[in-house]
DNA sequence: TTAGGGTTAG
C-alpha cells in the first residue's frame, strides 16, 4: 500500500490515507517521448513552477546548481526522524514552514505525523489553505488526505478543501472518498462541495458520473449557481459533447441564472473541440448581446483560435489573435503559446506574436518558448531557435529541458546532427536531467545525418544517463540500420530492445523483416543453401527466413496487424529458389519415378506446388482470418480469385493457397468449378500517329508474376493477362491434380496409383490439420 | 481558512 514512488517532490514512498487503493499522482504518466510529449512537459513545467529545490530520493540534486545544493540541506532530513528530536514545537513548525514553502508536502506531512505521535501537534497553528494550496499544484491528494487526517475537528471548509485538492488531480475516486467523510461527519453538503465534485467528474471525463452528481443535488434541494453551471458545461466541453453542453446551458437559463464570461467560453471550448466553427462565433455574439455586454477575455481568444485551427481555418485564426489589440488584452502566457502552436507553419506570425507579448511585458514561460522554438524549427530557422532560448537565458527566464528538448528537435528538423550533437553535450555538462525524448530527437538528427554509430554510441549513453529507451527509440534506430541494410545492426537492436522488454512495433517488424527478405534473396541469387530436406519435407531453412518468421509471430503476438507489404515480405521469405536442381530433387522426393520429359506437372503433387514452402499457406490463411487479405469461397462457380490488390507474393501464395483448396475438396470426390482470377491492370498513354491519346491496358507485375506462375506449373489457362483476367478450367485443372504418372515397375504397375496416392494421402492429412476451416475458403 | 474556465508534435 505504497503511493507513487517517483513523487514530483522525489520523495520516500508513503502509506495512504484511503485503505486499499493507492493514490498515485498523476502527472507522472508515461510518454512516447518523441519528439517530445505532453506529460513530460507538463511534469517538467509542474517541476519548474512549484519546485525549484528538488532532492531525489538518492540524495542527488536535480536541478543541480548552487543555491539549490545549499538550499537542500538546510532542510531536516527526508525521513522526518531527525526533526522531532528533542526539538521545540514551534521550531519544528518553522521547519515545516520552510519544507511547505519548498514544495516537500510528504515531508510536512511526516513531520506533522511525528509530532502527533509525539502529542505535540496543535492543528490550529498550522495554516490549512496554504498546505491544500501546495497539494492542488503538486496534485498531491494522497498527502491531502494523510493531512486532513491530522485534523481533529474538520469543518465542511476543510472537506472543500480536500475535495478541490482532488479535483483538480482529477481524481474522482477521491472526490467520493471526500463526500463520504463529509456524510460521516453529519455535515450538510453545500453547493460549493457539490460544485467540485462535478469539476472533479469533468475532468476525470465522467460526463453521466458528472450529470448524477447534479441531479443528486438538486434532489437534495441545493440550489446550483453559475459556478455549478460552469463546471457541468466544463465537464460537457471536454467530452466533446456540444448538445449537453448547450442542454446545461438551457437549464441554466429556465433556472435565471446569469451566465457570465467562465461559462461563455466553456460553450465556445465545447463548440471549437466538436469542430462547430460557426456556432463559437454565434457563442461571442451572444456575449455581447447580453444586457450588460461581456467582452471576451484572453481565454475567450485562446478557446476561439483553437477552435478556427481545429478546423483547419488557420487565417480566421490569426484574424481572431488581433481582438486581442481589439479589446486590449494583455493576455498570459497560454494564449500566445496558442496562437503560435495554432499557426506553427507561419513564421512571420509566430515573430509578431513573441514581438506583441514582449511588448505588453508577459513573460514568456518554457511552454511558450518551446513551441516557438518548435515553429522556427519547422520553418527551418535553426538560428532562430537557438537565439529565441539565448535571448530568454539572458532575460533570466528559467528554461528547462522541455525548451531543451524542442530546440533537440528542431536540429533534427533542420537534419543538423553536428548542433543536435553539441547541444547534446552541452546538457550534459550543464548536468540537466535529458528527457527520452530529447535523446530520440538527437537519435532522429544523427540518423537522417547517416550517423549510425554515433547514433548506436548514444543509444548506449542512455542507460548512463538514466534513461530507458522507448520504442520510439528502437524504431528511428531499425529504420535507420534498414537504409544502411546493415540486418547485424538491425539483429542487435532487435535483442536488446526484448532485453528492454520493448514489444514490437510495425516499423520495426518491417525494417527487420525488409532486410531479411533482402539478405535471402541475396542468397538465393549466389546460390547459397537455404533449403533443407531435414524433416523429409521440403523446407526453406536459413538464418534470414527464420528471423522474419520469428519477427511475425512476435509482432502478432504484441497485437500489431501486419501490413500486406509486411506479409508479402515474409511470404518472398519463404520462396523457393528457381533452382533446377531444388526442383529436380523436389521431384525427386516425391518417391514417384516418372518420365518427366512426357509429364512436366508433377509439381501439383508436391506440398507448396514447388513454389513455396508450405508454412505459406498456413501465413496466408491467418492473414485472411484477420482480414489482411479476403477470404476466397471455394463453393462459387467459378471460384473467383481476386489478386488485384495484393503484391507478388502475397497474389501467388494466396492463389496456390486456392489451388491447394481444390485438390482436397478434388480429393473428398467434388467436381472442381473453373476458376476464375481477376489480375491488376496498368493503363498507358499512346501516343498515335494520326493524333489523339490512346490509352491501353498493359499487365501489371503481379499479373505477369502469377501468369509466369501458371506457366511453371504446368497449368494451362485460357484468357490474357493483359485482360485483367485469365480463367483455368476444371477439367483442366482435375487433369493437372491427377498426372498421368510412368511408374517404375519396382513401385507398382504402370499406372498403379497406390503408392503414390498413399504418400499425397498423407501428405493431405498432415496438411488439413494445419487448415483452418473457415479461414481461406468460407465453407 | 472553502467552489467553475485555457497552454504542447506527429
Amino acid at each position: 500500500m505504497f503511493a507513487d514512488s517517483e513523487n514530483v517532490d522525489g520523495n520516500v514512498p508513503v502509506a495512504t490515507y484511503k485503505e486499499g487503493l493507492p493514490y498515485r499522482r498523476r502527472d507522472s504518466g508515461k510518454g512516447n517521448g518523441f519528439p517530445r510529449d505532453r506529460k513530460i512537459r507538463n511534469l517538467n513545467k509542474k517541476i519548474y513552477q512549484s519546485l525549484p529545490l528538488l532532492a531525489h530520493p538518492n540524495g542527488m540534486i536535480r536541478n543541480l546548481n548552487k543555491k539549490n545544493y545549499q538550499s537542500f540541506h538546510q532542510f531536516p532530513h527526508p525521513n522526518g526522524m531527525q526533526v522531532t528530536d528533542g526539538k521545540h514545537p514551534s521550531e519544528q513548525l518553522s521547519a515545516y514552514n520552510r519544507l511547505l514553502r519548498a514544495g516537500r508536502l510528504t515531508e510536512c506531512v511526516e513531520l506533522l505525523e511525528d509530532m502527533e505521535r509525539n502529542s505535540l501537534l496543535d492543528m490550529n497553528k498550522v495554516y490549512h489553505a496554504k498546505f491544500f494550496e501546495k497539494c492542488k499544484s503538486q496534485k498531491a491528494v494522497n498527502e491531502a488526505f494523510r493531512y486532513t487526517k491530522l485534523i481533529p475537528n474538520p469543518t465542511l471548509s476543510t472537506f472543500n478543501m480536500l475535495m478541490s485538492v482532488c479535483g483538480s488531480s482529477q481524481d474522482s475516486e477521491g472526490a467520493f472518498q471526500v463526500l463520504r467523510l463529509v456524510q460521516e461527519a453529519r455535515f450538510k453538503v453545500d453547493c460549493k462541495l457539490y460544485t467540485t465534485l462535478i469539476s472533479t467528474c469533468a475532468k476525470s471525463g465522467k460526463v453521466d458520473l458528472m450529470f448524477e452528481v447534479f441531479h443528486e443535488m438538486v434532489n437534495a434541494g441545493v440550489e446550483p449557481n453559475v459556478h455549478t453551471y460552469g463546471a457541468l458545461i466544463d465537464g460537457c466541453a471536454r467530452a466533446g459533447q456540444v448538445a449537453k453542453a448547450f442542454g446545461a446551458y438551457g437549464i441554466m437559463r429556465s433556472k435565471n441564472v446569469k451566465p457570465d464570461r467562465v461559462v461563455f467560453n466553456a460553450l465556445i471550448t465545447a463548440c471549437g473541440q466538436s469542430g462547430a466553427v460557426d456556432r463559437a462565433f454565434d457563442v461571442l455574439a451572444e456575449m455581447g448581446a447580453e444586457t450588460q455586454p461581456i467582452d471576451p477575455d484572453h481565454i475567450t481568444i485562446g478557446a476561439l483560435i483553437r477552435a478556427c485551427a481545429n478546423a483547419g481555418q488557420v487565417d480566421r485564426a490569426q484574424e481572431v489573435y488581433e481582438m486581442i489589440h481589439q479589446y486590449n488584452i494583455k493576455g498570459t502566457p497560454e494564449v500566445y503559446t496558442i496562437a503560435v502552436n495554432c499557426c506553427s507553419g507561419d513564421w512571420g506570425f509566430a515573430c509578431r506574436v513573441y514581438d506583441d507579448m514582449t511588448r505588453k511585458g508577459v513573460v514568456p514561460d518554457e511552454m511558450f518558448l518551446s513551441v516557438l522554438i518548435d515553429a522556427a524549427g519547422h520553418a527551418g530557422k535553426l538560428d532562430a531557435a537557438f537565439e529565441i532560448l539565448e535571448n530568454a537565458r539572458d532575460q533570466g527566464i528559467n528554461i528547462g529541458i522541455v525548451s531543451y528538448s524542442s530546440l533537440m528537435g528542431a536540429c533534427s528538423k533542420a537534419k543538423n546532427w553536428q548542433k543536435a550533437l553539441d547541444l547534446y553535450e552541452d546538457l550534459k555538462s550543464m548536468k540537466m536531467r535529458q528527457t527520452v525524448s530529447t535523446v530520440n530527437a538527437l537519435i532522429t538528427a544523427l540518423c537522417d545525418g547517416d550517423q549510425l554509430q554515433k547514433a548506436m554510441e548514444v543509444l548506449s549513453d542512455m542507460k548512463g544517463l538514466g534513461l530507458s529507451p522507448n520504442c520510439i527509440t528502437y524504431s528511428i534506430l531499425l529504420v535507420a540500420s534498414e537504409k544502411k541494410d546493415d540486418l547485424d545492426a538491425g539483429l542487435m537492436l532487435l535483442s536488446q530492445a526484448k532485453r528492454d522488454r520493448i514489444s514490437l512495433n510495425l516499423v520495426m517488424c518491417r525494417c527487420i523483416i525488409g532486410m531479411c527478405l533482402r539478405g535471402f534473396v541475396k542468397a538465393c541469387t549466389l546460390g547459397e543453401p537455404v533449403v533443407s530436406f531435414d524433416s523429409g519435407r521440403p523446407q526453406v531453412d536459413n538464418k534470414w527466413t527464420s528471423v522474419a518468421l520469428m519477427v511475425y509471430r512476435d509482432a502478432m503476438v504484441a497485437g500489431v496487424m501486419p501490413t500486406m507489404e509486411v506479409l508479402s515480405q515474409v511470404l518472398g521469405c519463404l520462396h523457393l529458389p528457381y533452382d533446377v536442381s531444388l526442383q529436380d530433387k523436389l521431384i525427386e522426393n516425391l518417391g514417384v519415378s516418372a518420365d518427366i520429359s512426357r509429364c512436366s506437372n508433377l509439381y501439383s503433387l508436391i506440398d507448396g506446388f514447388g513454389e513455396y514452402d508450405p508454412r505459406a499457406f498456413s501465413v496466408v490463411e491467418e492473414a485472411a482470418s484477420l482480414g489482411i487479405v479476403p477470404c476466397v469461397s471455394l463453393k462459387s462457380i467459378p471460384v473467383v480469385v481476386d489478386v488485384r490488390n495484393l503484391q507478388i507474393h502475397t497474389a501467388e501464395v494466396y492463389l496456390l493457397t486456392v489451388l491447394k483448396g481444390l485438390k482436397h475438396r478434388l480429393a473428398a470426390g467434388a467436381k472442381l468449378p473453373n476458376v476464375t482470377i481477376l489480375l491488376p491492370l496498368e493503363k498507358t498513354q499512346l501516343l498515335s500517329p494520326k493524333g489523339g491519346d490512346k490509352t491501353i491496358n498493359l499487365a501489371g507485375r503481379v499479373s505477369q508474376a502469377v501468369a509466369a506462375l501458371l506457366r511453371r506449373l504446368g497449368l494451362q489457362y485460357q484468357g490474357n493477362e493483359s485482360y485483367g483476367k485469365i480463367r483455368i478450367n476444371g477439367l483442366v485443372l482435375r487433369r493437372w491434380f491427377q498426372p498421368k504418372l510412368h511408374v517404375s515397375p519396382f513401385m507398382g504397375k504402370p499406372g498403379d496409383w497406390s503408392s503414390s496416392q498413399s504418400r499425397l494421402g498423407k501428405g493431405i492429412t498432415h496438411q488439413q490439420r494445419d487448415i483452418r476451416t473457415g479461414n481461406l475458403s468460407s465453407e
